[in-house]
DNA sequence: AAGTTTGTTCAGTAAAAACTGTACAAAGTT
DNA sequence: AACTTTGTACAGTTTTTACTGAACAAACTT
């Protein structure tokens, strides 16, 4: 190999590193550690499929690393298992589809939330709703009747919010907002 | 205090109790831990505006963690300081529109991590045109060409994501989802 | 001006999370 | 059946983050 060329390759990497650590710095939003952001960036460069063995070696990290990485990356849906003919190897590359990946991210994380936060409403309501019923304290009542009208406030926010996240499940924000929106003029 | 009273007070903390533990679970998703969790759930219930020597006394922890905390409820616009007449120290109470809150966590957080990441694939794209160009590797720069086509269509990605992010710098997204939505039936 | 009250900075400590190497289980190869 | 290869569980270590108390600065009170 001439020097010349592995000057080039340098720069090649280099270029590549400045987009990887960018994204590395910003996966935090899709709870995904930096060190799994620079996994994704590798991946999203690797013309080919990887194995973990290609990985461990690339980032210079253990495999044990690499394979909990990409789990994570695995389960945010931002990478995918595939298989080829005569290898054994588990092979991932990047889901080339980034508005599915950001839909399913933001979709799970934010549907979960909601829906632990609506029944911690529910539960908190009923709570409320007995103690106002029993108690002989006006004090107390009238405090739990305030909190009861914080929560259905609450409760209505969390509604929207769900109808907010449909929009993404649905696709319909792809009707709002088209995909191939070229290069803004 | 009569026993009766105390134990109705209890069980009021406790209802109380288990929306706050809910939401310190899933605060996380706006990037803040969970005892600010806590923390936001502890002035959400108050009826009057907090000190940070009150919510100290409350939560059972520091005041300078208090300080921190409510410093990053701040900045999530998830909180704000009002001014009381006659009264030296900070007060603070909720935030009461939580649309707001959501929207301005959501902008604030995305367009920023957007923002970098399309200057950095300016200077990335910049990068690899050069290496193109002054390059006699033809490896490298096939290489070269085939992340630029990458980058491409991140790029695309990345102008669709600001126009979705739009929808909620605009207050657009209220015409789409109204707010005022009743429970669903 | 001296004395308080109040919030924050900072250094040290405690708790949590990330990373590694070893050991092992499952599946493939001989 | 013995031997390899491959991915993951687990225990120990390093690194990072969260929390605290002491010291301090700014603003208010006397």
């Amino acid at each position: 190999m001439r020097s010349e060329s592995k000057k080039d390759m340098d720069k090649l990497e280099e270029a590549r590193n400045r987009f990887i650590s960018e994204i590395a710095k910003n996966i935090h939003l899709y709870n995904i550690t930096p060190s799994a952001g620079r996994l994704y960036g590798t991946v999203f460069f690797s013309k080919e499929p990887m194995t973990l063995d290609e990985m461990s070696k690339e980032m210079g990290m253990s495999k044990t690393s690499m394979s909990t990485g990409i789990r994570s990356l695995l389960e945010a849906n931002m990478v995918e298992r595939v298989w080829e003919r005569g290898i054994r190897k588990d092979l991932y590359k990047v889901e080339d589809d980034w508005y599915k990946s950001f839909s399913n991210v933001f979709i799970n994380r934010w549907r979960n939330a909601t829906e632990l936060n609506m029944d911690a409403i529910q539960e908190t309501k009923e709570m409320l709703h007995n103690l106002i019923e029993q108690t002989e304290d006006e004090d107390v009542k009238e405090l739990a009747e305030h909190d009861l009208e914080k929560l259905v406030y609450a409760e209505n926010y969390y509604n929207w919010l769900t109808d907010v996240i449909a929009l993404f499940e649905t696709g319909e924000i792809f009707d709002i907002v088209p995909k191939n929106t070229e290069k803004h003029e």
